[in-house]
DNA sequence: CGCCACTTGATTGGATACAATTCAGCCGGA
DNA sequence: TCCGGCTGAATTGTATCCAATCAAGTGGCG
């Protein structure tokens, strides 16, 4: 993100995504200024900063005169979200795919084997997550990459909803998919890995939609 | 954007964006918060704060103990962000096609004629932006609305620069492709309008990326 | 009994004051 | 002449204090 930050604003907002995305703050709960202030030990100035950046990225929502909260999704915004991943993704895989070394798609397919393995949510999200994000490292387009990443962030509570929800056999289409798009990937074929890309959101956004149960 | 905000920083902020995008703050010139302060009749916490959201817009660059500039983009800056409006903006236009009223295609039109019409630089860019972004309006994608306008912000300027280098003579391109465009609209041909839009951006793109004279 | 204006407490927004950091210019020395 | 460190003014970052705003609870009135 923006790595160690010396300044006091920079830290809050740090931990505070951090909180947000391990789900220690879940959506729609209320984020008190002062309180913030005082577990870090510091003032409201800097904290009031932090949630502004996080509500940018997307993970809060700010109310004038009223308070921050931890952004809720509904689920047309979730199925929005998904739909512009699924043009820009694409396109971030396909221009690194050709540029990706050996040791990159070795390291892909550590992954997605580490994924098929384990069966614990906050590793199968992490894994994942790093899975895709690393698939994409050789586009060079870092403006896409940070969009790509708050978008992973934005979703990443509900993805875990979602991930408990179907449980680890109903991850089977998950591998299926992912090993496909290591196939793609292994013989360079941009078009394929970015249909597969494609599809593979799609299919996700597809059934995170039907599952009511989530919002 | 956010409208009649009631917030010090909100109308900092808008006040601001205003200025960038009229040019009248140019491209890297530095933004001293006490002299914005000073300029609105406020202290510099408003001002920071409108700072913190110029910096998520894309509009403003911020460097810890250091300072503000008006954000500048370099060429590979500029290519990277019309890559990612070819994949959004025709997926915009997309959703928009199907559910624009017969009167929203006759205020496209009669935009499309005003933008031959104008030899000013100022009303080609404004009477441009609104064409596009309007043929956007009925796609019902909010996040994706903003993340559009929020580009057509950042270039800006640099639209500014390239619209005064080709001169109107120069614009023909620009007219015969919303013509095409607006006849694509008009049998609301959505994959022909996408693809029409696609093709449309990304010759504006490589005209710009030839155009060393902006950077 | 229900409704509305008011009060009160908590919370956020903003102003002032102070600390930390940067950077340009200067000085001394090799 | 060039280089390195020093110094102080300018600027940003933070703390503290006060004002504005909102929400919940209260009491009076119809």
């Amino acid at each position: 993100m923006d790595g160690g930050d010396s300044l006091s604003s920079g830290r809050v907002a740090e931990a505070l995504r951090r909180a947000i995305l391990t789900g220690d703050l879940a959506p729609g709960s209320r984020i008190r200024q002062e309180e913030v202030a005082t577990r870090f030990a510091t003032s409201r100035i800097p904290v009031r900063e932090a949630l502004r950046q996080l509500e940018a990225e997307g993970l809060v929502t700010l109310v004038p005169h009223s308070g921050a909260w931890v952004a809720r999704l509904d689920r047309a915004e979730c199925v929005e979200i998904y739909r512009i991943r699924e043009r820009l993704e694409p396109m971030a895989l396909g221009e690194s795919v050709g540029a990706l070394t050996q040791e990159d798609i070795a390291e892909l397919a550590g992954l997605a084997e580490a994924i098929e393995q384990t069966p614990e949510v906050d590793d199968f999200l992490r894994l994942d997550r790093e899975f895709h994000l690393r698939s994409y490292r050789r586009a060079n387009m870092p403006r896409l990459m940070a969009m790509i990443e708050r978008f992973w962030n934005t979703m990443q509570q509900y993805r875990r909803a979602y991930t408990v929800l179907i449980g680890t056999e109903g991850r089977w289409a998950v591998h299926h998919e992912h090993r496909l798009l290591m196939e793609a990937i292994q013989r360079r074929d941009r078009h394929g890995a970015e249909e597969l890309l494609r599809l593979h959101i799609r299919r996700t956004r597809r059934e995170l939609a039907t599952r009511t149960d989530i919002f």
